[in-house]
DNA sequence: TTTCATTGATTGATCAGTCAATCAAAACTA
DNA sequence: TAGTTTTGATTGACTGATCAATCAATGAAA
């Protein structure tokens, strides 16, 4: 078994681990047996390559970002206008992967655990400030800068709040919560272009 | 001092210091010995009352229910028309006080707890129910029930990703939350009107 | 003297983190 | 090639700290 370049594969296997253990059970609560256990290793191991516990659940939420970070990408390439950027934005949110669950319940976590740990507070607010610029540069063609400033924070808003309602049990399924974005926008859009007119 | 009917002081002051040090520290993860230490008491007393964590935890999840309950009745009362139900529960959703840091922080940790606790589940969901409820109860005279249904869905999750947000420190202020919000729901209602007349 | 309020001291369990030891592949040497 | 050394991978066993929960004891009003 000890054969080497082992580093990188139990480095992700750690990470992935922690996500499902994080996920499943919807908090940072969870012990390094538990996460190492679903790696297949043990425990000693996962400090020897993350050095802390923190270290290895900021690694995860960079994992999960530089996911969806892929996820986002990838659609933006296909978007052929502005107006279908920003659709594409929303179905990548709540995407089966990226709204499943487990994943949905490991961020609701994160956040939570911003509030004690610096590094996930920043990687967050990455995350937020991505999204936002996302949205914008979509948006502001289409609505002017200042009303798509307008759109886009209530846009962000309303995907983190159907992301801690899918987290709670309660909140519109998949389908339901992309149309409730998407009617956001599209109503807001209509409504400056009827102004406008 | 061992006076007797302590018993409705010591609970209550035991609530209000688990919420003041949960949302001081934004998660559930505080000692016994913190909160009954912010009460002027021994840990012991707190399971004498309480008996376990939990518990305690649970009955301060109450607490801010009802409070927020409290504030909404009355504001409630004072509007004159179901438009101004409709702002009355926005305004108290985003109120100095139920918007403020700690106590916005501990909803959030309240709720990453849900996925642990089902009696704080049951709690919280009870609080989504309410919530939905008032709206609807303003909405429906004026968008017909399928379309409040939407709309009310809708605020409803923007006001979530609000409280999120403002945990975090990113999001908009106080007086612009409380903007977007009305902003979706005028927006909403507009186009229904236009697309009726 | 009963009853309620209160706490200090203690227990038992849980965990993050450490460390020395083991093992086997890889690299080196003659 | 055969033997030797180095190096990375891996873990069992242990430690120290933290904390929820318990309980017997104290004290003072009722």
């Amino acid at each position: 078994m000890p054969k080497i370049g082992m580093e990188p594969i139990r480095r992700k296997a750690l990470t992935d681990a922690a996500i499902e253990a994080i996920g499943a059970r919807g908090s940072i609560d969870v012990t390094m047996s538990d996460i190492a256990g679903r790696a297949g290793v043990s425990p000693a191991l996962a400090h020897h390559y993350f050095g802390s516990k923190d270290q290895l659940i900021a690694a995860s939420v960079r994992a999960l970002l530089s996911d969806l970070r892929g996820d986002t990408v990838q659609a933006l390439k296909a978007a052929r206008s502005n107006r279908g950027r920003v659709s594409a934005i929303i179905a990548v949110s709540f995407s089966d992967k990226q709204f499943s669950e487990d994943v949905v319940a490991a961020w609701l976590a994160f956040y939570v655990d911003a509030q004690r740990a610096t590094e996930i507070r920043r990687l967050l607010s990455v995350y937020a400030r991505r999204l936002h610029s996302n949205l914008m540069s979509g948006l502001t063609p289409l609505a002017g800068a200042h009303e798509a400033e307008r759109i886009a924070e209530g846009a962000a808003a309303m995907i983190d709040g159907l992301y801690i309602r899918k987290a709670l049990g309660t909140g519109p399924a998949r389908h339901d919560a992309v149309a409730l974005v998407e009617d956001h926008i599209e109503t807001q859009l209509l409504e400056i272009r009827g102004r406008t007119v």
